[in-house]
RNA sequence: GCCCGCGUGGUGGAAUGGUAGACACAGGGGACUUAAAAUCCCCAGGCCUUGUGCCGUGCCGGUUCGAGUCCGGCCGCGGGUACCA
C-alpha cells in the first residue's frame, strides 16, 4: 500500500483548485457573500511562519463558507512602500523598486505551496502605480471636501545628516546614522482632518459587535473625549504683547489647589520669551532636544523655567501664580498651557517639589485625614471624598460631580466655558522620503498650492534617483521637481513630499473589489462586496491602522467611492498572536584566557578571555532535557565527538561537563535555551515556511500552527510539535486507506460510531465559527481515534472518514481532498456543502452529575436525562459519600442545576 | 510615564460562573521486530498517612451554594504610544 506523500498530492489538488478557479471571487447566483481578509504583508523578503499561521486562520474562515454556500471573496496582495527598501537601497545600492518587486515575487512563490484558497487575480502592491495613481485622486477628492490641510508640526531632526528620522530611527534620543543628538523642529506638512470625526469614530464604536472589547477600548481611549473647561490667567504685567494665557482643564475642580501655571516651549509667548532673552531661549533649545514620541516626553526628566512672569488667579485677584515654561506640555494638546495643581497630580506633585512651589490639597480622603505630603491624592473620579476648598458642592461630592459644578460655577461667573475635547489630533501623512506615493500638488509662485489635474495622474516616482546622501532624493532631483502649474500653466515644482505608508493600507480592502477599476472604486463591486465581514491581524494594528482605515472609509464615502453601510469597514475583527520559537544562546571566544598577575591580590590569576554572544540556527543544535529542563548543544561539537545526537544519556553527560575555552574562535558547545522567544532575524530562530514544506508539506504547517494555542495568543514552533502533526495527518490518511479497502457488514458499532461523528460536525463547526481552532483540531484528533477503534461497518465508517475529511478540509485542503477523491466523494471537496449535525443525535438518555460539597467535587450520578429535580434530590441523599459527610445532619441547601451538577451544602 | 491585554502541570494549552488539567509535545513503561525505524497500547499536577484524603489556575483580598472564569489591589510579561509596518 501506497502511504501519505503530501510532496505529491498537493501540487496535484492546487492544480485541481486553479483549473476549476474554485477560489476566483464571483457575483454569481443569489448566494450571500462573504469577505475575509487578512491584513496583507509587508514584502520583507521571504514568509516567516507568522504569515502562514495568519494566512491560514483566514484560510479556514474562507472555505468554510465557501462550504456553507457563499460567494466568497479572500484577496491578498502587498502593503509594499515603506523604509526598508531604501534602507535595503542604502545599504547595498540597488532600487527600492527593484528590491521590493523581487521579494514580492519571492514571497507570492513561497506562499502559493501552502494552498490558500486566495483569489490571487485580485493581487496589487500598493507600490504600483495603478494603486498608487487613484490613492492620489482619492487625496485629490479629500482635498476638495475639506478634509486636507496644511500645518506645521514637528519631526525629529537628525541635525548632521540634515534629514527627518523616523521615530524607531532615534535610539536613546540619538540619530541611528550619525549618532548626532536629534532635535525637534517645526516643518509645514500635511494632515487629514480625521479630527472632524472624533466623535463619530467614538460613538460608532458602540455599533462594532464582533470587534473585541480591548480594541475598541484602546480605540476609545486615543480618541480620548474629555470633558473640561477653557478659561484664561490674566498676566499680572501684560507684556510682550499678550495680556492673558489661555489654559484648557479637565479637574476645573481642583482650580483652588492650584500653584503655577505651565507653558510649552512652542507656546506664543514662550516664542517670544525666546526671542528676547538668551536664558529662555537656552532652556527652550535644551527643551526641543530628543524625539518627538509621547514616550519619549513623558519619560524624559520634568524641567520647568520661571519665566518671572505672573497671573491671577481668576477667583482671587491678589493670588499670583508663576508662570513656568516645561518640557512636558505639549503644543498640540489644549491649549499648550495648563495650571498645576500639584496635590492632585503627581507629575505636578513632583514638578512643585522640584521648584519648591506650594501643595494645596482641595480634596482629602476622609474628613478626619491629615494631607499626604509624600504623594499627589488622586482617586478615582467616581469616588467619594471630603473637599476642603470647593467652590459650591457638597462636602462629600464625587470628583466627577465636582468637575461639573465647577464647571456651571465658573460660567455663571464669567470664568471661561465648559469644552469637550478629543485627544486625537490630525494625521500627519507628510513623509520627506522617496518610496512611498507622491502628494499630487504642485507649487505656483502665482497660484499657490494647486491639485494635479485627474487626466495627470498617477504622478510617478522617478526611477533615476540615488540614496548614497541622506535625506529625499525627490527633494534634490534635478528634472522630477519641475512641472507646469496644473492651473496656469507657469513653470512650478511639484510637491516633493510623499505619503505616510498608513495611507496605502487604509483603503486597500475596498480596492480589492475592483483591482483594476480606473476611478479608486467601482461602485458596483464596491456595494456588492463591502464591507468586510471578516478582518483578521495583528493586535499592533488595534490603533492606527483600524482607525485610520475607519476614517478613509468615511471620507471615501463622502466622495461618492463607497457606499453609506461601509463607513465601519469591517464587520468582524479579530487579533491573532504571534508564532514564537525557542532562541538559542551561546558564546565565542574573542580574547584568550592568560595567566596575569593580580597587583592587587598580589598573586597570578588566570583571567577567562573575553567572549561575544552567537545565536544559533535550530539546524545548529541538539535540542534535550536534563532535570525536566531545556538543554542545547552546538550539533558540530557533539558529531565531532562521534556521539549519537539522539543519545540523549550521552548528551547529559556532555552537558554535565565543563568546557574550558582556549583559543580565540572557540564556541562554546553548551548553550542556553530561551523559549517562546519572538522569532527575530538578529536571533537566528525564524522558522522558515519552505523547509517546512519540504520536510512535511503544507498541510502539516496549517494543521500545527493551528493546533497548539488558541489564535489570539502566541504560539510556540516547535520541531517536535511539527513532526507529531505529521504523523497524525499521515495516521489519518492510513486510516481512510484501510476503510476505502474494507468490506465489512453494518453492525451495532454502527450507531454509537455516528453519534460520535455528529457530535464532532457540531462541535467543529462551533469551533470554526467561534475561532476556536485549537479545540475543533482536539476534537478531531479525538474523532479520529474513536474511527480508528470503531468496530462498525464498512458504510458507516466509509461516512464517518467523509465527513472528517470535510472537517478537517479548512485547516488541511490537500489531505481531505484526497481522502475525499479515495472515499468515492463527488467533485472537490472544497465545494462540498459542509455536513449538518443531527440534533436528534446529539441527545443522550442519561447524564452524569457530578456532586459537590460545599462546592468541593466529592461524587457523582449517572440518571436519565429528564428525571425531575426532587427526584434527583432524594437519589443525592442516598450517595454513600455524602451520607458519609452529612454525619447524620441535614443539608443546610440543596442545589440542583438540571443536567449539569448538584451541590450539597453542609 | 500613559493606555490595553495576558499569567493554568516539565511544555503549548482545554474548561456557557458548575467534575481544573480535554487534546498535544516532551518524559517513563510495554507490545510487535533478530535489531532498528515505523506502528500500536499503558502511565503521568503536587503532597502524604494511598483516603475516590489534602493542596493546587502569578500573589493578596472580596462577591457567590460554587471562582481559572466576576470585582478590587499588587507582581511579572507582552502590545501600542501618532514617522517601523
Amino acid at each position: 500500500m501506497s502511504r501519505y506523500d503530501p510532496a505529491s498530492i498537493e501540487p496535484k489538488w492546487q492544480a485541481a483548485w486553479d483549473q476549476a478557479e474554485t477560489f476566483k471571487a464571483t457575483r454569481e447566483g443569489d448566494k450571500p457573500k462573504y469577505y475575509v481578509l487578512e491584513m496583507f504583508p509587508y514584502p520583507s523578503g521571504r514568509i516567516h511562519i507568522g504569515h502562514v499561521r495568519n494566512y491560514t486562520m483566514g484560510d479556514v474562515i474562507a472555505r468554510y463558507k465557501l462550504a456553507t454556500g457563499h460567494n466568497v471573496l479572500h484577496p491578498m496582495g502587498f502593503d509594499a512602500f515603506g523604509m526598508p527598501a531604501e534602507n535595503a537601497a542604502m545599504a547595498s545600492g540597488g532600487h527600492p523598486k527593484d528590491w521590493t518587486y523581487s521579494n514580492i515575487d519571492t514571497m507570492v512563490s513561497q506562499m502559493k505551496p501552502l494552498g490558500f484558497g486566495l483569489d490571487w487575480s485580485r493581487m496589487f502592491a500598493t507600490c504600483d502605480p495603478e494603486y498608487y495613481g487613484q490613492q492620489q485622486a482619492l487625496f485629490i477628492d479629500f482635498l476638495e471636501k475639506g478634509l486636507v490641510y496644511r500645518k506645521n508640526a514637528v519631526v525629529n531632526w537628525d541635525p548632521v545628516d540634515m534629514t527627518v528620522l523616523a521615530n524607531e530611527q532615534v535610539i536613546d534620543g540619538r540619530g541611528w546614522r550619525s549618532g548626532a543628538e536629534v532635535e525637534r523642529r517645526e516643518l509645514t506638512q500635511w494632515f487629514f482632518k480625521i479630527s472632524d470625526f472624533s466623535q463619530d469614530l467614538l460613538e460608532a464604536l458602540d455599533g462594532l459587535d464582533d470587534w473585541p472589547a480591548k480594541v475598541k477600548l484602546m480605540q476609545a481611549n486615543w480618541i480620548g473625549r474629555s470633558r473640561g473647561l477653557q478659561f484664561a490667567f490674566s498676566l499680572v504685567d501684560g507684556a510682550h504683547g499678550f495680556d492673558r494665557v489661555e489654559v484648557y482643564t479637565t479637574r476645573p475642580d481642583t482650580l483652588m489647589g492650584a500653584s503655577f501655571v505651565g507653558i510649552s516651549p512652542d507656546h506664543p509667548l514662550a516664542r517670544e520669551l525666546e526671542r528676547e532673552r538668551d536664558d529662555i531661549a537656552a532652556f527652550c533649545r535644551q527643551a526641543r532636544q530628543g524625539g518627538t514620541t509621547e514616550e519619549a516626553l513623558e519619560k524624559a526628566e520634568k524641567l520647568g523655567f520661571d519665566t518671572g512672569l505672573r497671573v491671577r488667579h481668576p477667583f482671587d485677584t491678589a493670588w499670583e501664580l508663576p508662570v513656568y515654561i516645561a518640557n512636558f506640555i505639549l503644543m498640540d494638546y489644549g491649549t499648550g498651557a495648563i495650571f498645576g495643581c500639584p496635590a492632585h497630580d503627581q507629575r505636578d506633585f513632583d514638578f512643585a517639589t522640584k521648584y519648591g512651589l506650594p501643595i494645596i490639597p482641595t480634596f482629602l480622603p476622609a474628613e478626619d485625614s491629615a494631607p499626604d505630603l509624600d504623594e499627589a491624592f488622586v482617586p478615582a473620579r467616581t469616588d467619594r471624598v471630603h473637599w476642603v476648598r470647593a467652590f459650591d458642592w457638597p462636602q462629600d461630592a464625587t470628583g466627577d460631580q465636582a468637575v461639573e459644578a465647577a464647571i456651571a460655577f465658573c460660567e455663571a461667573n464669567g470664568v471661561g466655558q465648559g469644552v469637550t475635547r478629543f485627544r486625537l489630533r490630525d494625521w500627519g501623512l507628510s513623509r520627506q522620503r522617496y518610496w512611498g506615493c507622491p502628494i499630487p500638488v504642485v507649487h505656483c509662485d502665482t497660484c499657490g498650492v494647486v491639485p494635479e489635474k485627474k487626466e495627470n495622474l498617477p504622478v510617478t516616482l522617478p526611477e533615476d534617483v540615488s540614496f548614497d546622501t541622506p535625506g529625499n532624493p525627490l527633494d534634490r532631483h534635478p528634472t522630477w521637481r519641475d512641472c507646469a502649474c496644473p492651473a496656469c500653466g507657469a513653470p512650478a515644482r511639484r510637491e516633493t513630499d510623499t505619503m505616510d505608508t498608513f495611507v496605502d493600507s487604509s483603503w486597500y480592502f475596498a480596492r480589492f473589489t475592483a483591482p483594476s477599476a480606473t476611478t479608486p472604486t467601482d461602485r458596483t463591486e464596491a456595494d456588492y462586496w463591502m464591507n468586510v465581514d471578516q478582518y483578521i491581524g495583528g493586535i499592533e494594528h488595534a490603533i492606527l491602522h483600524l482607525l485610520y482605515s475607519r476614517f478613509f472609509a468615511r471620507a471615501m464615502h463622502l466622495c461618492g467611492h463607497l457606499p453609506e453601510k461601509s463607513k465601519e469597514p469591517f464587520n468582524a475583527l479579530f487579533t491573532q498572536g504571534m508564532v514564537t520559537h525557542e532562541m538559542y544562546l551561546g558564546s565565542v571566544l574573542v580574547e584568550a584566557p592568560k595567566t596575569v598577575f593580580d597587583e592587587d591580590l598580589g598573586q597570578e590569576i588566570q583571567s577567562i578571555g573575553g567572549s561575544r554572544a552567537k545565536y544559533y540556527y535550530p539546524e545548529e543544535v541538539c535540542r534535550f532535557e536534563v532535570d525536566g529542563k531545556p538543554a542545547a548543544l552546538l550539533r558540530k561539537f557533539v558529531e565531532g565527538r562521534g556521539v549519537d545526537t539522539s543519545d540523549t544519556a550521552s548528551l547529559r553527560d556532555l552537558w554535565r561537563r565543563d568546557w574550558d575555552l582556549t583559543e580565540v574562535g572557540e564556541e562554546d558547545p553548551k548553550l542556553q535555551v530561551f523559549p517562546s522567544a519572538k522569532m527575530s532575524k538578529s536571533k537566528n530562530n525564524v522558522v522558515d515556511p519552505v523547509n517546512i514544506i519540504a520536510t512535511y508539506g503544507a498541510d502539516t504547517a496549517r494543521w500545527f500552527v493551528l493546533s497548539d494555542s488558541p489564535p489570539e495568543r502566541d504560539v510556540e514552533w516547535t520541531a517536535a510539535g511539527a513532526e507529531a502533526a505529521h504523523r497524525h495527518l499521515a495516521r489519518v490518511w492510513r486510516l481512510a486507506a484501510d476503510i476505502a479497502g474494507s468490506e465489512d457488514a453494518a453492525n451495532a458499532a454502527d450507531e454509537p460510531l455516528l453519534r460520535d461523528m455528529h457530535k464532532c460536525i457540531d462541535e467543529v463547526t462551533k469551533g470554526i465559527e467561534s475561532f476556536g481552532f485549537n479545540a475543533a483540531i482536539a476534537k478531531l484528533y479525538g474523532f479520529t481515534a474513536t474511527v480508528q477503534k470503531s468496530a462498525a461497518g464498512s458504510a458507516a465508517k466509509r461516512a464517518a472518514m467523509r465527513t472528517l475529511a470535510q472537517l478537517m478540509s479548512p485547516m488541511t485542503p490537500h489531505l481531505a481532498e484526497d481522502i475525499w477523491a479515495m472515499l468515492g466523494g463527488t467533485g472537490l471537496i472544497a465545494n462540498a456543502p459542509w455536513p449538518v449535525a443531527d440534533a436528534a443525535m446529539l441527545v443522550s438518555d442519561t447524564v452524569t452529575l457530578p456532586i459537590q460539597v460545599n462546592g468541593k467535587r466529592k461524587s457523582e450520578i449517572t440518571v436519565p436525562r429528564d428525571m425531575p429535580k426532587d427526584e434527583v434530590e432524594k437519589l443525592v441523599l442516598q450517595d454513600r459519600h455524602v451520607v458519609r459527610l452529612l454525619d447524620g445532619g441535614q443539608p443546610k441547601k440543596l442545589i440542583v442545576v438540571p443536567g449539569r451538577i448538584v451541590n450539597v451544602v453542609l
